[in-house]
DNA sequence: CTGATGGTTGGGAACGTGCACACACGGCGT
DNA sequence: ACGCCGTGTGTGCACGTTCCCAACCATCAG
């Protein structure tokens, strides 16, 4: 009788509607739309055949007032947005991130903390309680908003270790040190002894244990570590062909370079076509990421992969275990090693 | 008297506590949140005391519940989501727009459709009111799907302008036929006359306007327009090469190259070179979008900019007068030429 | 002195949902 | 015959906010 699909703005069917429709009462609607228990078969149709006919959708707002949860959470990106950005493995990670939540019909919000008042206002926007949990993305690892969110009982799960925190904090990471082992096992196995290496920032957790993993391989394989094959850049591109420079002067016998992210890697192209150095015949070169810029690379860079798609759904999967209430938990995925032209 | 700073978990404060504490009626304490007409200065100050005091945060869903608005719109981004994925222009895209409703204090939903499953759930949670509007990047501008949700009555802006939709539907733009009209002149203040021109997709907008301009300025300036000079991308690094290639083959005396993209550029770059034609001294080229990959290109590329930090700015701007209730519109904001080694 | 005006305030109702509770029903054991 | 239990169902209440209306006060015109 009432014209439901006539133009204009029509009232949104509620629940009630619904029942209505289906000659129950609210409270058996109710059960049907979360988990079904304690409803005769009869109803559970009826039910279902009301939703379907009036188009119903479940008010979240109206349910997150009562249950106390938002059925939301927020990726959170902290400081120096511009890496992050740059790097295509931000988006895939963004990407994955959203998919898996999507898979539970869980909206991520998009959460950007640039400035200082940024940071205020989104810290009080979550601990206010308008999201179920964070997935953190910090660029440095130890930041101190994660031990805040913790503190105030947000869940929350970052995306590589955190460092100098005194909580708790979930996390989920690639296998940094076993990923450099293998890169630097195949540098071996390919005859080369006078390995260089360009790390990472020297005060993350990927740039310690890339650099760990390099070390190790060269003692088990009874090659001494020469202090001047290495050197530390900062992930960019211009780091690496500086790394590379540096290298080429204190050690001019190297054979390979193993570097600690592809951008970096390209810079390390750069410099050794520069000096003269044919890649991968005088020196073969190895990345880490498996970033694009591995692929538009020439030559293609020989890296390691750090399976994004895998970290994005791990993140998902710990952040809802604990907001369903499980403790932290700490994540280490495996890397792989990805031949290209490089080495 | 209540320990409210006590560990554990702590009830949030709601507009009753602030009410309480400011010794007011909850009427009064939401005037002052919203807007503040009709309330005494001694009550303002009174109750912004108490908000302060309390640490109160407005609660959102109870808000929405009430008001039918969720204060919350969506970035959705339809189908093909790899070539946004990779275009560095989108994560500027998405930043700017995020960091411009955090600034009216609303957040960004992130809604990817690349399934039709997946199509389905999110167009059903946008007519659900779950958010106030959508801010749609579509690969293929004529995407049915922004019809479907007008029509729902969802206030929404497209970035790019949609073609063969039937309803008004807002849209913010950059000036692709003005870009190019620039770009083709500063390629004649050169003192070149055979300008190939390697299109995007012509049945895209884009890729439409950026040949028109190149049209318009040859023939202006007396330059008759030889078909032969015009071949089409798809905006791949591959088609930029591909073209290049066909338009060596049957205009070997070209002089210049206007590319509607700056990855297809990098591809006709490719091309030249192994044609031996050196670049800018045989052939200028000019790209378009100033995306990253301009400046990693050798020769760095002159190409147009695309206003990313002003689209996703106006884009919010225009969709908050929409939701505000006001018409759809169209904006179309201008390009700038940037100068680098390639012409 | 009365009544109208306009700024300011308080209290009730409503938004749509989940949950606790009460209750109906049939089968079973005492 | 009675009470118990487990399953299935309906109803009242609460969540925190905004909106509406009535009431209040001071001012001022009549």
């Amino acid at each position: 009788m009432t014209m439901n699909n006539a133009g204009g703005r029509r009232r949104a069917p509620t629940i009630h509607d619904v029942a209505r429709e289906a000659g129950v009462s609210r409270g058996t609607v109710s059960r049907v739309l979360n988990g079904g228990h304690y409803v005769s078969p009869a109803a559970q149709e009826a039910v279902n055949a009301a939703i379907r006919k009036t188009g119903y959708v479940v008010n979240r707002h109206a349910r997150s007032l009562i249950t106390g949860r938002s059925d939301s959470v927020g990726f959170l990106l902290t400081e120096p947005q511009e890496r992050f950005f740059e790097d295509p493995n931000f988006n895939v990670l963004l990407r994955g991130c959203t998919q898996a939540l999507a898979a539970h019909d869980i909206p991520l919000l998009l959460m950007l903390a640039g400035t200082e008042d940024e940071r205020r206002r989104i810290t009080r926007y979550i601990t206010a309680g308008h999201v179920d949990g964070v997935l953190l993305v910090s660029s440095h690892s130890g930041d101190p908003i994660a031990e805040e969110l913790r503190e105030a009982g947000v869940p929350l799960v970052a995306c590589g270790k955190p460092i100098g925190l005194r909580s708790r904090v979930s996390y989920v990471a690639a296998d940094d040190r076993d990923g450099a082992r293998d890169m630097v096992r195949h540098l071996l196995s390919l005859g080369r002894r006078r390995i260089g290496v360009v790390t990472g920032p020297l005060d993350t957790p990927g740039g310690v244990e890339r650099l760990a993993g390099y070390k190790e391989v060269l003692t088990e394989a009874g090659v001494a570590i020469d202090e001047r094959l290495v050197v530390s850049g900062d992930y960019s591109r211009a780091s690496g062909e500086a790394g590379a420079e540096r290298l080429l002067a204190r050690t001019p016998d190297l054979d390979a370079v193993f570097v600690a992210s592809d951008l970096m890697a390209q810079g390390v192209l750069t410099a050794l076509e520069r000096a003269g150095r044919r890649v991968p015949d005088d020196v073969s070169v190895g990345g880490f990421d498996d970033s694009p810029a591995a692929l538009a690379s020439r030559p293609e860079l020989t890296t390691i992969r750090q399976p994004w798609d895998r970290i994005s759904a791990e993140m998902v999967r710990v952040l809802l275990a604990q907001i369903g209430g499980e403790d932290a938990a700490a994540v280490i995925l495996p890397t792989e090693l990805v031949k290209r032209e490089s080495t």
